[in-house]
DNA sequence: CGCATTTTTGACCGATTGGACAAACGTTAG
DNA sequence: CTAACGTTTGTCCAATCGGTCAAAAATGCG
């Protein structure tokens, strides 16, 4: 009879600070080894606390993952979301891939988070990819057919045109040690995201066949 | 004094099926949950046998993962070291980007395998990467070079190129669980990949600016 | 068959894991 | 100041981990 009543009091200014705190160390942890290969001890070490007391912030290395990944697919889809039909298609699309492309440099751990989960078979996130990922795409699809259909870009798959763009922007992110390995000391250097951004864009636009 | 002679005797029969079992239960497990997150126990009970027993076979988990990877790599990187200069380059790349797509197809272990590790640093197959790898991408991105010189494809970083084709062709092994989700059960079912091999093949060669 | 070798198993070990808990410590409003 | 509440910590626990070991069972061979 009445065990415990969870007044879910507002929070404090500590627990907000800690809480972002917390969410960043894991976010490191989480993305360089996977849900499974990080432990509490190395999030809290990472945060500068001990784990009672990061427990004590996070029930559990759950609620901690959950928390970190479906805030991140907000900031993960922004730029989908962006695309309108505002702008000329052709523009649309090559500041879609540079954005994604600048998301790849600039948020690197949250693109292998998001690769580690989905590799895994997305097991903590399925709902969010059928209810919030899916119909997102399925809507920006309906928008490329339109400019397909007016002859603005090519005829040709939306689905696996957005797929393609995801691939090849996020392989900079997720492969990265192999990609500055691969490319060596000189070109594998600051610059590679430029390379990148140069070869996508000629890629996209114009394909790989010569022009005569 | 002569405390051990590690005589390495003749592998049996048995011997060589069970390390054969052992392994394609490994795949499994490694592919599915990360070196890390896979257990002994898992992979002993996949491969229908008790964990010592396994144990007998393969000294240790790394042993299992090291084999599994290195003799990986080599089927892996297969398709790549048949480009040549034999055929048209762009029929060559063609059949290129079909074959590994095929290998995303038929071998989505392997690809989800390799990419976890690359995702997680490489920390186990660094040395691979730098000594099997890179010589031979930086072989065939100067035998892509020529072609282009010889304005048999447009002008643009080998390297990149060769970027942007595994990261289309792995991105249906590694995200199967995501593209099937978002194509949903009417694209996504077997024909996914052929629509994905028109796709590619129009986007590499065509790109997606409108033809006039 | 009989014996040596290979294969399999159950029991066990120390280390690490996620998490619980009560006590101690800080902070703050009245 | 002080009582109430928020925060932090040391200690502990059961479960799981990778791996060992001796002994039993199966196999191969003359």
């Amino acid at each position: 009879m009445d065990a415990e009543t969870p007044v879910r009091r507002r929070r404090t200014r500590i627990q907000t600070e800690k809480r972002e705190l917390i969410l960043d160390a894991a976010l490191d942890v989480f993305s360089q080894h996977g849900f499974r290969g990080a432990t509490i001890d190395q999030i809290a070490e990472a945060a500068g606390m001990s784990k009672p007391n990061l427990l004590y912030y996070f029930r559990s290395k759950e609620t901690m993952f959950t928390t970190l990944i479906e805030r991140l697919l907000q900031t993960w889809l922004a730029p989908l979301r962006e695309l309108d039909d505002i702008g000329d298609p052709i523009g649309e699309l090559r500041s879609y891939i540079r954005r994604k492309l600048e998301m790849a440099r600039d948020y690197p751990r949250e693109s292998r988070l998001f690769a580690n989960e989905i590799l895994q078979g997305a097991p903590r996130i399925q709902h969010l990819i059928e209810g919030e990922l899916k119909p997102l795409v399925d809507e920006k699809a309906t928008l490329i057919k339109g400019w397909m259909k007016a002859g603005k870009i090519a005829r040709t798959d939306p689905w696996h045109l957005i797929f393609s763009i995801w691939a090849t922007t996020q392989h900079y992110a997720d492969f990265d040690i192999q990609v500055r390995t691969v490319l060596g000391p000189d070109r594998g250097g600051d610059g590679r995201f430029e390379d990148a951004a140069r070869y996508l864009e000629q890629l996209f636009l114009e394909g790989l066949r010569p022009k005569r």
